[in-house]
DNA sequence: CATGAATGAGAGTTCATTCAT
DNA sequence: AATGAATGAACTCTCATTCAT
């Protein structure tokens, strides 16, 4: 019968269909009725594996903490500088999100919300990100390369810019023409990833400042 | 005089519940019958005065930004360095923000929205605060105390920390026992504003690097 | 002051434009807001004036009917015999439907709704005009040029084909391309009343059938 | 086997409920709550299977009109003379039209409405009828027995008049003591087509008239 | 006479969720 | 494992009507 590879197949067509609608219009702006047709399935099925539509919304979101988490992890392997490792963190961050748009509007929307829902499993990918990135500061100032680096905020500056960038592609395009500052509107992701780089690395170094 | 019927504090009323609640829980996730409830006003008014809760949203929306723009216009005039008008915005802003954790909320959905529904006014609201820092960079280009600044970028790591740690007040302190990095959950806006600006500072810096 | 003058003109121009909004779109599909917005007055006038949309509604009605009937037995008057009378009742009615369609909406759909809500001015202005037209046969009778005629009968053929031509005149229109039958799509209103005229006299006839 | 989750009796039962209170009280007269507490049936499920009121109403008006069409065109068959097929179409029209008064008023209000939201199926409807009678009187033509017969004119006459008398019975009856004249308040069906029938019939007839 | 503000009931519609098969 | 039918609460919005000035 197959029913095991139906099973997984019917589940992961919900979750990946959910993530796409979640990200483009929100939770309340998505019906279950819409995520079911889209994914082709019974809407009930939707209930059957999942609960409800919160829980659903939950795995989602893990879903895709745990697929950044483990892209940054593992690119982050080879490096063997902390100043190399933040640049893949900033690049990759920046990659994934500018590759899946709809994950930065969630992630705005979920941490804006004041993550007031919060369900545990998003709690912990949220956390797993934010450590790596502690342990690669950590691991810098210990090397002499990064001083003074709040790790909370030099993550909400990281983090903040590049959602922001990203979500905002189609807007500062709209905008470019009327508006006499530059916004970067064909910067590709590469190189705003770089300057963003830049920026953080210049911003944490050490030196004899004065 | 201040009667029962006075359309001013009726619509006074109305911005202001809306303006709480919209924050709180999203443009969905908000009703009209709340806001009416909560407003002491009878829920056809909301429709009397203001055609729809689309139009209503906007309204809450372009009156924080302008309160916001013309706050921090004003607390700049005062200074004379471009260094210390880049310290006031950021404090006036982070400020703001602090006081108004409604608006951070505000923001971040409707910039993670990709700001698709966004409205004319809030349009040139989110404008005018970002030619402000434009403006300051500008100058300190020209003074030479600034370099190699691409505005929008800066203003999505200063936007993006300031309304990251705002609305993730809570969530830090919920976190902060169990998790081992710091997560600033005792700073205080101050502190947090003064770090934030000195970092940005640093890393628009002239200088004679390597 | 010339309060009296103006109360005139208000009350005239909200039965004025009401007539017009309620055969457009019939009693349920008129708000009152509209009437007063059209009528260019302040709604609370409408209740000042009529005590409520309905008797408002009536008093349209009423207005009509009187407004028909007193334009047929005008111009009845100077005719002599019954023939020249239904002529004459029949080009009238045509015509004054045809350039008042929205009296034949209302006739249609007040009769077609059982006259169930039927005020008593309305009744009054139908049965004068019914009874104009009973008089008109009862006379062609006496005199031996009608024969077998029931007057309800006969006046609904006659004001059912007036108010059915009247109001699918774009109907008519419409269709006529992809019709194979002869819609009378260019018929003007003379033609048509000369048409039906016509037919009621041959169909009323006294005549040695047979 | 006709349970309480029986797809076909639901849909019927909201039909057929739609149907009397439509031609009641008109679609804006009805309300959804109305059709689905009389129907008793959950509101949502007209939504679930008709979308919304205006298809729900146009699901109503397509089925009484196709039935008055199935209905004409089979009685019609066995009819050998155009005449007797004339006699059968207002006698069918006739006797449907009184059994089924709320069509009567649907289809007055309808077309006194210029048929302004007429919906295609609908259309079909009204002219698969019309096209019966312009069948018949064509074939009367080319047999003698009809002359000058402008169809949509005499489709007026008989349909308009049918309409009517259906639609006032009520009226008639209650108007009939203090009325001078006779308004065939006693009138059957039967008598009033046969009437019908004989001057539409008269009113066509070839002959050597002078 | 005239106005703008206010009201409460009810309209159409959607939705998350559950039930029966 | 899967489906279509069913439910009830909630939502946005409109309307006839009245009040205070």
């Amino acid at each position: 019968m197959g029913s095991i590879r139906d099973s997984k197949r019917t589940q992961k067509s919900i979750v990946d269909t959910a993530m796409v609608l979640f990200a483009k219009n929100g939770f309340d702006g998505v019906s279950v009725d819409l995520i079911a047709k889209e994914a082709g399935i019974n809407k009930a099925m939707i209930y059957y594996y999942f609960k409800n539509k919160a829980k659903l919304y939950e795995t989602v979101i893990a879903d895709i903490l745990d697929k950044i988490y483990k892209k940054i992890n593992n690119d982050i392997k080879d490096e063997k500088r902390p100043k190399d490792e933040l640049k893949i963190f900033i690049y990759t961050f920046s990659k994934f999100a500018w590759e899946n748009p709809h994950l930065s509007s969630l992630m705005l929307a979920e941490l804006g919300n004041g993550a007031k829902n919060l369900p545990d499993d998003m709690f912990v990918g949220l956390k797993k990100i934010f450590a790596l990135l502690c342990d690669i500061l950590q691991r810098g100032e210990k090397r002499g390369c990064f001083c003074n680096a709040k790790p909370i905020i030099v993550h909400f500056m990281i983090t903040g810019a590049i959602n922001l960038f990203v979500t905002t592609k189609e807007l500062r395009q709209r905008v470019a023409d009327e508006f006499k500052y530059d916004v970067c509107n064909e910067c590709n992701i590469e190189e705003f990833s770089l300057y963003l780089y830049n920026k953080i690395v210049k911003m944490l170094k050490k030196e004899e400042d004065k």
